[in-house]
DNA sequence: ATACAGGGGATTGTATACAATGTAGTCTTT
DNA sequence: AAAGACTACATTGTATACAATCCCCTGTAT
């Protein structure tokens, strides 16, 4: 009942989510033994886990030598949100031509209801930042492209949630993301693609050019 | 000294030339035991080298089912291109504005070389192709963006690869084809990185409608 | 003191054995 | 005859054992 997928999937989960979330510092060495000792079963099912750890970036693996969590330089990081930038905009140009009124009625629904929450716990920025993810989730999805989605949501969003889970402690940024959202998605209602994209690429540029400025600065802060 | 990478790496690069080349078909099924009677070793580096083809998309894994050859839908084939066409047009803008004098120079050596191939063997488009490969190739390169040139040639190439393997058969396309590349190449060489963008776009775009059109002939014809 | 070589220990890669699950074929029942 | 259940087989998931490689530490020589 439980059991109904394999032993090495959990582990890939728990310990993807382990990564994500920092309990795992990046660099840090994942000893298969080690993986036996913490979650039980055999060598088998965990270098299957750190396999599929592999396959989605979170671990670098060489021959012999064992596997390490990805540490990721700043130009690394530039590069995936460079990456990210382009692809989310365009999935956001597709959803414009592409989700269904329907879809497009519950996301504007979706947004009323962040701005109520915004309104209530003001500056409290935790719940903003799963609303955050489910806005673009749902623009992903509008964008009826599986590979896209797979890409985005699959090899990319993990990496790069790892790296922001403290990005919009600044208080003003949710309110201001909000507005911006809202008038992409008026884009997507008026089913004007072109303008929709561009919108998103800014309201990503924007997130980028945050997250640049904090790691230059914490950069320079430890390198004092 | 010739044993420096792991069995399991040296199956997995075994079956993924050999399903690129389709002497696997798609839909055939891996078994783990007929790779060991197959390549030699024991079950377990067979099974790391079809988690590796899982992880590259090459093969489709279900629990206790075994592994599949991806088998691709039109409508995925579409979705696959459709990321390609946007990642490559960005590769172009990029490397436009990132390649060195001496790459842009050492690119326009190569179509030189391409035109004069051409020119000798008129209609044998088979140089063309691995030709075509290497032009895509430096101009993802000189996007100078890692994740970009992973996902482009790590990822997506593969797929596309494998189902286009006699795409080029129309006897006029190399020409054309050099002929797109050659502006392109103008562009980056004038730094003009939005028109470079834009004529790559075109020429992905014109490979898909061919693409698309040779497969739903080949939908129609096998519907017969 | 530093650099290099060598050996011991730990870790990964591979092989084999066992358990659990899925699949196919047959047999029974309606 | 068709549908469903049951059994036997094949295949995958997991566990354990062995081999090969690397890493680190120590010792020696310059």
């Amino acid at each position: 009942m439980s059991d109904n997928q394999t032993l090495a999937e959990k582990v890939f989960s728990e310990l993807a989510t382990a990564i994500v979330r920092g309990e795992i510092r990046p660099g840090e060495r994942l000893s298969e033994q080690a993986l036996v000792d913490r979650y039980g079963g055999s060598r088998a099912p965990m270098r299957e886990a750190i396999q599929k750890l592999e396959a989605r970036n979170l671990v670098v693996r060489v021959p012999h030598a064992g596997a390490r969590v990805v540490s990721l330089s700043l130009e690394e990081l530039r590069d995936i949100y460079e990456v990210r930038l382009e692809l989310e905009s365009m999935a956001c140009r597709l959803a414009a031509e592409r989700m269904s009124d329907g879809e497009v009625a519950a996301l504007q629904e979706l947004l009323l209801e962040h701005a109520r929450t915004i309104e209530a716990d003001q500056g409290q920025s935790y719940y903003q930042k799963s609303g955050n993810l489910d806005f673009h989730f749902r623009i992903i999805e509008g964008s009826k492209n599986r590979r896209l989605h797979q890409m985005l949501c699959g090899d990319l969003y993990h990496i790069i949630r790892m790296y922001r889970y403290q990005t919009s402690t600044s208080s003003k940024r949710p309110q201001q993301a909000l507005g911006e959202h809202q008038r992409i998605v008026e884009a997507i209602a008026a089913r004007d693609a072109e303008l929709a994209e561009l919108l998103m690429r800014r309201h990503i540029q924007a997130s980028l050019t945050n997250l640049e400025q904090r790691m230059v600065r914490e950069s320079t802060e430890s390198g004092i």
